[in-house]
Formats: structure tokens, C-alpha cells, sequence
DNA sequence: GCAGCCACTTGATCCACGTCAACGGCCGCG
DNA sequence: CGCGGCCGTTGACGTGGATCAAGTGGCTGC
């Protein structure tokens, strides 16, 4: 989620410059747990790149609703239910999921901290799919009108969400192609990987919060490939798994293996 | 039913060899065809929603500018070129489609007049793909700067955008199922009659201005599995082709073999 | 007219992955 | 304690579509 550099208009866009206002940077609203989430949230970025006006900045805080927390296998929103807000996840993971003509599950994706679900309602106005957490799960919702409002009023905002909806056209193309098993595993994880480690976690040991059938069904493979890649991946000393704890013992390599589904 | 072949844009393109062209290449927009072009526009319907202000409506006619006339294999925009406009398809066909780290090319989508392209350029700041012109082509260019300042002050642009990226994230994920290759021709098929006749072009029969090397490379199959799916669905007279030419013969069974991908 | 090329079709073979099946570990429950 | 359900792993086998190969027809350039 961190620019890239090919559009700074300044070298260090993120830290902040100009110090004439050094100001908190987070408003009353909240208990002094809401800054260490909005540290590794989506919306971090609006935050920091508003953070000379507090006007902004309070508009944000004052239309943001915590939601949850969830227990396992709960839902956040289902498939058919009417758009009116999007949502962050503030701690744990949400998997997406939608369900074909023949009632076979299809797992559109997996949601970490600090990711938004729920961009894709926008258009048909419901939401596409269902969102349904994967262990113990807390959440921001965002009304999307106010949001909205809020963005004919702030640039940066607006420019926001443009982004976070471009870049969710890139993602969700990447598993078209025709790749391998390997090569989907390798790319799932490293992609797993990378979207931790953007958001400050440790990225090369984690725990995998979704189920082998989970991943399987994400990836369009039988759950049985999934397993036999990964005993195969941990075979030649790629990673390290015991149940669902991860460690990636080459990420480069991994990497590579999966490259032509990383392009983004 | 019957084709209306006034209402092809052009008529079945023929090789022009190379000619330079005489007239400037941005004409101003203004002329009298704009209004027929704009009908079938994606921007149609924003145009017809703030119909009443006029002062929204020139703002919108101010900042499009006319690309084009392009002939067959020109790119629109390349791969890495810096984003700064969006374009809608004024006639014509294009295809979008990026290059694999081992040089081989993977077809992104087909783009028919009055669908817009460049939306997933917004993210990277930079076109993600090649965007290539199948037969002669024109094209609506807009400024994203302009038309994101725009939206700042005519919500019904901001929403508008807001709702073609949602779209797209749709779309762009339709294809990642595991689905047969009767299912991924027959949904291809479906989806243009559909997008043809959504744009008030005749819906059961059109040209493919696609090779099937072009549609095998987007559904992810072999050229040979394409052409063996087409002639099997002729031999049990659900299409009729020749050539290019192609007539839906039963476009409700068409949709049924392809459900699964069509959803949204 | 002929050679070369490209788009498309059709047939023959191969293989990566799906499917089916069996098994073991873990957990909650009666 | 034994039982059943879920999750994950591993093996045996079948198949859909890729790959390889050959042939046709149309178009281009010489």
C-alpha cells in the first residue's frame, strides 16, 4: 500500500513535512488503542497526507464506526445485502466468498489488517459477495455516502479511493491466467507475505488463518494439490509448516516461482 | 433476427495500407457526429443525469478531446507509459493486454465502443498494459486530473467514476474460475452480444474483431481448443460463423453454458 | 504464376491436475 | 471411554485441454 515512486511530487511524501503545526495526530475520538490500528490502516495514508488540516482529519474519525468484534465464521456482510458502507479491517482476517448456480463456494479473497472490502458493492449497489471472518475479527465501517461527501470536499480523499479501487482491478485479474499449481501457491504465499509486512508484521512467519480447502478454492486447485505443493514446497527447503504456522525460508526464490502472478 | 448493418460503426474493415494521414489527428469536438457517438457513450449517462445544468454538461464537452482515427494494430497507450488520461472508445475495438516476464503476451480484454479504458492505470500511476486497436478506431481522451477536479464539483461524475471502477473489479475477476472451455467461449460470446446490444448494436450478430489466437490467450486456452469449441457449437446449431461473422443462434443456451463466468 | 506467410482447422498424443479413496490426528460430545 | 466429524496428507487413476503436427485457403510480394 506504500506509493511507489514514480509519482512524488516531493522525495519523502509520507513523512510529514512542514512541522509549523506539530500537533497530535489523532484527535480526541478514540481510547489510545485507535492510533496503534490506524497506524496499519488503509485509510492511514488520507490521515498522514491530511494531517495539516485537522478539519479533514476529524471529518475522517467522525464518520468511521467500529464494528465487531467478530467471533470465527461470523459474517461482516452477506452476499445481496444493500450497499451502504465499506469496511476496513482493523484486527484479524475476513475471507470474501460468493456462491455459483450449483451452491459451490468460490473465495474471491482474503483480508488482512488495514485492508477495505466491500469497493466491489459499489457498482451493482449490493454487495457481490459474502465477507465472513476467519478467527477473531474487529472492523471499521465508512458510510459510503458520507465517505463520498466527504471526498468532493477533500482531494486527497477522493484520489484515495481512487487508488484503492484502481489498484483492486489489478488484484483481482492476477488469478485469471493459466498458471501452475506451483506456481499459485508460490505467489499466494508471497503475496501473503508482502501484505504483512506492509502493514508492519512480521512477514516471512505467520499464521495461516484459513483452512487448506480455503486456499484451494481461492486458488482454483483441489485442496489435495495445495497440500501436495505445500509438503513439496517444505521438501525442498522453500518454507517451514506445521499446521497452519508459516515460515518462508526463501522468500526470493518463492518469489520467483510465482512471478507472473505478482505483476501489479 | 435481422442485422441492421447501418448500424455498424464501419463497415468491415479492410487492410488500409499505409496512408498518412491528411486531417489533424484532435479534431476539436463539436462537430454534429458527437451527438451519435455520445449516445452509445459510458459517459452517457452522466451527460443525460446532469442534463440540466448545461454548465456541467460543457465542462464535461470541454475536456474530452478526439483521438485517432487509429488503423488496426496501433497502440492507444503502451505498457509503463505514464497515466494521466482515461479514454473512452469512440468506435471501433480495442484490446488490452501486457507482457509476461517470459515475452508472451496475455489479452487483458476487448473494449467496444463506449466502454472506457485506462481505469486501471490510476493505481500504478502508469498503463499497466498495452491498449492496441483491432480495426479502425477512435477514441475519447480525458484528462484524469481534469475530470478527478471535475467530480470534486459535480457529484454525479464522481459517483459515475466511482461506479465504472467498481465495475471493473467485477469483471476483471470473472475470469479467474475454473471453468470449462465450453463455459469460457460460450460466456465470451454471450458477454459481447450482451455489451454490443447494451450499446444499441445489434446483439446476435457481429464481427469478431479478434483473432482466435486473441480470444484462445484471453479465456486461457489453446487457439486449437477455441476453434474446435466454436465449430462443435455450430455443429449443434447454437452459432453460426464464418470467418469472423458470427450469429448467435440460441443466446439463452449460449448464457446457460456459461453462467458461471457472467455473474455481475 | 509462384513462394511465403498467416489464420484457422483437424487429428494424435501427452500430462498436470482433478477425482476418488484410504488413513491418521484432533476435538467435542455423549 | 468410544464415537463421529473435520482437517490434512498421501496414493492410484482418469481426463480435459495443451502440445505437437499436418493440411487448407487466403493474401502479399516478387
Amino acid at each position: 500500500m506504500t506509493d511507489e515512486p514514480s509519482n512524488k511530487p516531493f522525495p519523502t511524501p509520507l513523512k510529514i513535512r512542514g512541522r509549523a503545526h506539530a500537533r497530535p495526530r489523532h484527535p480526541p475520538a478514540g481510547d489510545g488503542r485507535d492510533a496503534d490500528f490506524c497506524q496499519t490502516c488503509a485509510f492511514a495514508d488520507v490521515c498522514l497526507a491530511v494531517g495539516y488540516g485537522m478539519t479533514e482529519l476529524n471529518a475522517l474519525h467522525c464518520l468511521v464506526e467500529h464494528v465487531g468484534p467478530f467471533r470465527s465464521g461470523e459474517y461482516v456482510f452477506r452476499d445481496g445485502d444493500p450497499f451502504r458502507s465499506i469496511f476496513a479491517v482493523r484486527a484479524g482476517t475476513v475471507k470474501t466468498s460468493s456462491v455459483d448456480h450449483t451452491g459451490r463456494e468460490q473465495v474471491l479473497g482474503f483480508h488482512l489488517p488495514g485492508e477495505v472490502i466491500g469497493l466491489n458493492a459499489i457498482y451493482p449497489d449490493r454487495f457481490p459477495c459474502n465477507a465472513i471472518t476467519l478467527e477473531k475479527t474487529q472492523c471499521c465501517r465508512f458510510s459510503f455516502p458520507k465517505i463520498s461527501a466527504l471526498a468532493t470536499q477533500m482531494p486527497a480523499v477522493q484520489r484515495h479511493l481512487f487508488r484503492m479501487l484502481s489498484k483492486e482491478i489489478g488484484t483481482a485479474g492476477s488469478l485469471a491466467g493459466d498458471h501452475s499449481a506451483d506456481a499459485r501457491v508460490a505467489a499466494f504465499l508471497a503475496d501473503l507475505s508482502e501484505r504483512y509486512a506492509a502493514r508492519g508484521l512480521p512477514g516471512s512467519r505467520f499464521h495461516l488463518s484459513m483452512s487448506r480447502a480455503d486456499i484451494a478454492n481461492y486458488l482454483r486447485l483441489a485442496s489435495e494439490t495445495v497440500s501436495r505443493v505445500l509438503t513439496r514446497f517444505r521438501s525442498i527447503g522453500l518454507i517451514d509448516i506445521v499446521e497452519r504456522e508459516l515460515v518462508l525460508r526463501d522468500p526470493p526464490r518463492l518469489r520467483d516461482i510465482g512471478q507472473d502472478l505478482l505483476r501489479g
